[in-house]
Parts: structure tokens; sequence; C-alpha cells
DNA sequence: CGTATTTGACCAGCGC
DNA sequence: GCGCTGGTCAAATACG
């Protein structure tokens, strides 16, 4: 019965990490607020539950690559890029939060003609234009090492609708292997905002999602119109 | 009617 | 070169 596809090809591991940064009992999880924000968040779920040792839960079997790429490193030579993580005392329950570079470089794709959109701003909404594209997609110049932040957050005893204080629109879903729950995939839904937000449950613990943000915000976060006070440099990067 | 969600299909990257 | 997986779009549907 062991036949089930379990190709241990391993696919492309991701490549990224993420970072597990363990909470001090002492904070008072009075908000979550990876973001600064906590007018939001009304995530009104049991909160403590358990911390079942996260660590020792995903440490299971299998998966857990190596994490390589070192083998390959490009002239960016400062791809490394340190691990930023968030020093921040605001960080109450176990956050995991990774920055990793990725360049969508890769040759052109058609889709990457909708995606991009830096001067052009012509047909912005005009989405039809998708199908013509591809005629012209030749003129698709391979983004050089457009490297976007990716964000890792991982989050136990959290809802799947938790509201961050952005909008955000589901776009797809997939099972991946070696996961028996559908990874989400959303992105915001403000106009020139092209945030994608990634949403994967952990196998068998509903209580921890792991949510990758990729991009940046242009816009304040409140998806309402409160205005975000500039608290501190909380923002520094929101 | 407009928007958000659902679901399948398509495609590109990577491995072998 | 083929096959696999992951990621996205796009049409249909659900919801208000
Ligand atoms: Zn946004």
């Amino acid at each position: 019965m062991f036949s089930l596809e379990d190709h241990q090809g391993g696919v492309g591991n991701s490549s990224h990490m993420v970072f597990y940064t363990q909470p001090s009992p002492s904070h008072p999880t009075s908000s979550f607020s990876p973001y600064g924000y906590q007018h939001s968040l009304r995530a009104l779920k049991n909160p403590s539950s358990s911390s079942s040792s996260a660590a020792g839960a995903d440490g299971h079997h299998l998966r857990d690559d190596p994490l390589i790429m070192a083998p390959k490193h490009r002239d960016e030579g400062s791809d490394g890029g340190g691990p930023l993580e968030f020093g921040a005392p605001t960080m109450p329950r176990s956050t995991a939060c990774l920055w990793s570079w990725d360049e969508a470089g890769g040759s052109g794709s058609k889709r990457s003609s909708a995606i991009d959109g830096e001067n052009h701003s012509s047909c912005n909404n005009n989405r039809s234009s998708l199908s013509v594209a591809a005629i012209k997609m030749k003129k698709v110049k391979a983004r050089r090492k457009v490297r976007e932040p990716r964000f890792c957050f991982k989050t136990m005893s959290d809802i799947d609708v938790l509201d961050d204080g952005y909008k955000w629109r589901k776009y797809g879903q997939k099972v991946v292997k070696n996961t028996q729950h559908p990874r989400s995939y959303y992105r915001c839904t403000q106009d020139n905002c092209r945030v994608k937000k990634r949403v994967e449950r952990l196998a068998e613990d509903p209580r921890m999602v792991i949510t990758t943000y990729e991009g940046r915000h242009v816009h304040s976060p409140s998806r309402d119109e409160d205005e975000p006070k500039p608290s501190a440099q909380i923002n520094f990067f929101w």
C-alpha cells in the first residue's frame, strides 16, 4: 500500500527558509502585530492554545531539505541577505519571518507582461488585451534580477480569515506534494498593489498556518480609511 | 449587477 | 526530451 506517489524527487525545494522566533512568555499577547497595527486582527480565537512545540511538530520526518542553494551563487554576491529578524519586542506569538530575494528573471513569459507594468500604465484595466499581448510578447524583456522580498510569517493558532488589515482576493488554490492541505494564493485587491500572499496550513495542525507575503504594499495597510499613524519606525518596511 | 470565490487548465522551471 | 510540480490566469459560479 505504500505505492503512493512518494516520489522522493523533492522537486525544487523552496529556496526559502523560515526562521522561528520563539516568543517570550513575558510578552503579553495583547496584539499580534507584525504590522504594527492592533485595531485590525479580529482574531478573537482562543489564544494561547497549546504551544505544542512547533519545532518538534514539523521535524517529524521527511522534507526538511537541507536548504542548499549554496552551489549556485550569482554575481549578486550579496544575495545572501542576512535573515533580518524582527527584533521588535512587539512580536508576541511564535512568528517566523524570513527575507529572501528572488530574481524573477527568467525568460519572458506571456504572463509576465500582465504583471509587469512599471512605466506603461496605459492599459491598466484592460486585462483582455492579454491575448493580444501574446502576439507581441516578444518584446518582453527579461527582468534583470527583480528581487522581491518575501516575508514569511508562521502563525500558530490562526484562523484562515485572519484580517491583517489588507483586503485579499483569492486567485488560486493548489495542493502541493507532501501537503495534505491545499495552499491558497491571495493577492491584494488594491489597484497598484500587487502584493501576493500565500497561505498554507500545516499537515495536521490546523492551528498553525504559514503565511508568506510577497512584495510590498504601496498603500496603507488599513483596508478602510483608517490613517496609519506614523508609529515610530515600525513601518520601517511596511 | 458587481464583486469575490471556486475550480480547471495552462505554462514554465527543474530533475532526471 | 519528457515528466513532474508549483504558480497563475481565466471562466464559471456564488454571494451581496
Ligand atoms: Zn496592498
